[in-house]
DNA sequence: TGCTATAGTAAGTAAGCACTTACATGCGTC
DNA sequence: GACGCATGTAAGTGCTTACTTACTATAGCA
């Protein structure tokens, strides 16, 4: 019933970061915010002075709460060989990221929808890892252990190649076709980036084609209904609402 | 004026397309669409049975537009060398996505909203293109070519190293920061892609750390203002509805 | 035990939304 | 040139939304 003002602050920011989500904010009425926190609706414009000053409480509590950034930065610090660090460092994102998911679809949203707040994130929170693991690319180059390639692009392509695999696993739904283990994944990863795949090294890794991937979790091959095609270039409609209110 | 109905139907849905693809399907009105077409609101529904249903005409007829997949298999089945079909690949992507930006907002915000669609979409469009490619290296490394790693693990890799540039670039806004030449940068990447940053291969590429960037555009590091912070705390609310009609 | 400050609620309100209805207008064709 | 039909419009309709107001319940403290 009566909480003490943080904490019913708290439940709300909880509460509405699950419903935005997955609905997102345009798709999240104040109403089933209220209602899934258990309280009135007016209980949260007396907490928040507006819908969106709640979203943007959910947004900044929880990239604080997600520490990778942090992570990022004791990784590289910590001096270990290059070959570990970079693993490591792929394991991490791939771990990190598959636990946020609701963080990242909130992110997404945002970026698609407002620009403002897309600009604070993107610098304080992408931008900075990349100028970080830049920084740690340019530092090994010079110590001789890495090529001369440019260290921003490099930093780029090796968090992109981590961060587009999340997003395909979780925002479109890979992972319903394949699952794959972080450690070994991270692995494969900073093997080739460090070694490249080309034939001509002749390090071997012992690695081959079929390691590390699981099998898919279910079939989801149903004969694929053409919904969306058919039935959609009818000129008068027969549709009925779908309000989802219970 | 009048417009024949085919005319009329595809004008609306480009201009739906324009909108959707800047404030997404919930942020649009069909009034905002009506009015970008220069019609009455009611013209929508006679062409479309519902908001939605516009909603996919837009999205089927966008992904049938943009050849990318046919492109990609051509440059594979050209069987030239391995190291400028990467490079070719790569440019591509880098070329085509920034060219229909729209399209690909316009994807995550259906990723984000609804899953039906994703996966339809998902299934055509990203995870062919995987296919494609983790089949090149396959063949790649049964010719000896290539070295033995998971040929899946791979062409996401390679593919989403190009992808999460585009996103960066264009749906965080990272192309006021700093801007890449296509050309440049594909080969940049099929050049570490295929050897890898490690110092102890010799073939140099004569590539150096500076090369191929071009300056910001423009200079947009104000001060930060904490916009967010401080203002979002206050109890009681003064703030007046933002409508953006005119 | 009564006072005050704050947590909570019920029941609004005005505005915006997708979608509809009833009617006007132009165009091909016999 | 008038009939029929498809294209167009003005003005709604009813519902949902974010947000407000006017009020009650309760905890802490003198």
């Amino acid at each position: 019933m009566r909480l003490a003002a943080q904490h019913r602050r708290q439940q709300l920011i909880d509460a509405a970061m699950r419903l935005f989500s997955v609905q997102g904010f345009d798709g999240t009425t104040t109403r089933e915010i209220a209602a899934a926190a258990g309280v009135n609706e007016a209980i949260i414009f007396r907490h928040f002075t507006s819908k969106e000053d709640l979203y943007w409480a959910v947004v900044s509590s929880r990239i604080q709460a997600s520490g990778r950034k942090q992570k990022l930065r004791e990784l590289i610090a910590c001096g270990g060989e290059e070959r570990k660090v970079l693993a490591a460092i792929a394991e991490i994102w791939l771990r990190r990221t598959r636990k946020d998911a609701a963080l990242s679809r909130l992110l997404f949203f945002s970026a698609l929808r407002n620009r403002k707040l897309t600009d604070e994130f993107f610098r304080n929170y992408i931008m900075e890892s990349f100028d970080l693991l830049a920084d740690y690319f340019r530092k090994a180059a010079n110590r001789g252990r890495f090529r001369n390639v440019d260290s921003v692009v490099a930093a780029r392509g090796f968090l992109g190649m981590i961060a587009y695999h999340n997003l395909v696993q979780e925002l479109f739904g890979g992972d319903r076709y394949q699952q794959f283990d972080p450690h070994t994944l991270g692995v494969q990863l900073a093997d080739v980036w460090l070694d490249g795949i080309s034939a001509r090294t002749n390090h071997a890794t012992g690695r081959d084609g079929a390691n590390g991937r699981k099998a898919p979790v279910a079939d989801p091959q149903e004969p694929r209904k053409n919904q969306g095609k058919a039935a959609r270039r009818t000129r008068f409609r027969s549709v009925t609402k779908s309000n989802s209110t219970s």
